[in-house]
DNA sequence: GGTCTTTTCGAAAACGTTTTCGATAAAAAT
DNA sequence: ATTTTTATCGAAAACGTTTTCGAAAAGACC
């Protein structure tokens, strides 16, 4: 009943634990035949090694962990996929936390990773994370941290991001060479960094293209299970405000199908009445009709770029070498649907 | 640099180690004054418990792993959720891992997570899961097992499910009670349990109604990335052949959701000429249109009950108690929206 | 003052592994 | 035959904690 363990190997072959262990392990001071023997038994008795025992003795313990603001998210899961898929690969376990949006959630759980010894990191901040004394409180314990999506620029330590600034200008860009003249908004709440990155290069793109910017036309919407709902509110109210208007880049996708809901129950023709972008290319982008126009937010290829940076970051510290913090910008693409039209000029 | 011990604390403090780890615990053989000198230095110095030395002494981790065949699905993102806010409480870490549908794979886990030595494991079986042996090795371990919704019946351990059966024959009832005569049926494929059982259901249905159950009326759709894709070419393929079909229980929502989009295209009046029923409840049923009338899988629910059951047989094997295996049989519950009538009849 | 109880503490073993370093035996070299 | 090298092994410490059990000190009682 109880686990068998090196020293009951030790025992039936009568031979010391050391070489046991040295055995299991191919050290080249034990003689090929003790080591098939032990390998043997081992096998036989079904030898799993205690990994309380190992950890404390080599202080690693070849799992991480994961906090995200919400798992039922197709963006978050999808990262959380790409993050057990190149840990799994290198043989780390990934303990997964869910924020809830919750900076005092987040802290507690920062705390918890900590006692646990996980040997780095993994976080999306919370969207009221305002005071980062719980990331360098890690940092300065010296393990590994990487953020990825909802990060704070200020903390000094990895980051995989996309550039959402880049993404939006990318987006607006695209309902204006597709003919739009009258572009809104509708953004996220104020504090998220991507929010703001995305309202800007929204502005920028509308600037660089000689369209007045126009306050008037940017409405915010609150990310929260109640999107869909903000997105079919806000659309009716857009119309009501402004009946000029020809093209809206959207902050989210769930905002956006929102909106292409109220527009076809209003009888609103997408994209040639009013053109929608939306952003992340959230599954169901694909599945609506019509299809919406969208960002893809590579969520899987994040996940996968986060562990490696912090596998890597983990190997530096093993061996002594300096750290060295990446900031690692994942490119985005514009998935051209239904909601838009085809542009009339190619502009790269 | 290195973390603190309790070695530290007892050298400062001039006392054993003994006596600083008792402070700590508030063991009643040791003076309020010490106690609290231990626990202020303690907290000055920030010490963390060594997670290795605690559970190399008290033989667990307070970790339990998690198998799902897919993460990025709405159904099983929501059961980690609910597992994992269970679990918090009750001072649990989840590790997840992900099979990926694959016998293979979920063996390998299954050994890690041994390995690991997790205090129980809660899994959902990959649909090529079909021989039991690594299930059974870590019964016969004696660590704690939970399986939900994809679940093999012979293995002796608790499971948390749904009636399939009686949730499809609720659904298939829907559609009788709205008038529907001639009900087709889109199922999956034939391996898992739930495929099985929700056939049966909607066969059950339709002979207690007195409807003659018509095997050509019976399609196969692999569930999986192109489920979407496989729901328009079946219903294209249905309506061909069988131009009077009124009536459709579909085994999962994207499915729905495919076939709704191919009807739209074609033409096709839904609910009016014909009505459809999807499984899941997943969360794009409600924004599409029409809105989906579909069963609702309670997954945060599946979620808690699985871990609240996990700990309940942890608790049981720490205390020497017989342990007790149950079956938790989740309500189902149908969402009705626009892609069925209103039921003509009351019936219970 | 002596016995007895209560309070307070610490030595030591144990958990199972890894790794260093020295010991022994066998083989090779002189 | 003696020394040197090589191959093979094991003793022991260490990782940081928990817990048992006994010891010492302090207080209570006669």
């Amino acid at each position: 009943m109880k686990p068998v363990t090196l020293s009951d190997i030790a025992e039936r072959l009568n031979i010391s634990i050391t070489t046991v262990s040295k055995a299991l392990k191919d050290y080249p001071d034990v003689s090929p035949k003790t080591k098939a023997l032990v390998k043997e038994l081992a096998l036989t008795l079904n030898y799993r090694p205690n990994s309380f025992a190992v950890n404390l003795r080599t202080k690693e313990s070849k799992t991480i962990g994961l906090i995200i603001p919400v798992i039922v998210h197709h963006f978050f899961s999808s990262v959380i996929k790409g993050i057990i898929s190149q840990a799994e690969k290198k043989g780390y376990l990934v303990i997964i936390l869910q924020s809830n949006e919750s900076y005092e959630l987040e802290k507690k759980q920062i705390d918890l990773l900590i006692n646990q010894r996980v040997d780095g990191i993994i976080i999306s901040l919370a969207n009221d994370t305002v005071d980062f004394k719980h990331l360098n409180d890690v940092i300065s314990l010296d393990k590994p941290l990487i953020m990825f999506d909802k990060i704070a620029k200020l903390v000094k330590c990895s980051k995989v991001i996309i550039n959402d600034r880049q993404a939006a200008y990318d987006a607006t860009q695209h309902l204006i060479n597709t003919g739009c003249k009258r572009i809104a908004h509708f953004r996220g709440s104020l504090l998220p960094q991507n929010s703001i990155d995305r309202f800007l290069g929204y502005k920028k793109a509308l600037v660089d293209n000689g369209i007045p910017y126009d306050p008037n036309l940017v409405y915010i919407c609150e990310c929260d299970d109640k999107s869909f709902e903000e997105g079919k509110k806000n659309a009716i109210k857009l119309l009501e405000d402004h009946d000029d208007v020809d093209g809206i880049f959207i902050n989210t996708d769930l905002v956006a199908i929102g909106a292409i809901a109220a527009f076809n129950d209003l009888g609103v023709k997408i994209p040639e009445t009013i053109s929608i972008v939306g952003f992340s290319n959230w599954f169901m982008s694909s599945v609506i009709s019509p299809t919406l126009t969208t960002v893809d937010q590579p969520g899987f290829e994040m996940g996968k770029e986060a562990f490696k940076q912090l596998f890597k970051e983990i190997r530096q510290r093993k061996n002594n070498l300096p750290v060295t913090y990446e900031e690692i910008v994942l490119k985005t693409s514009l998935v051209k649907r239904e909601s838009t039209k085809t542009e009339l000029t190619n502009r790269v």
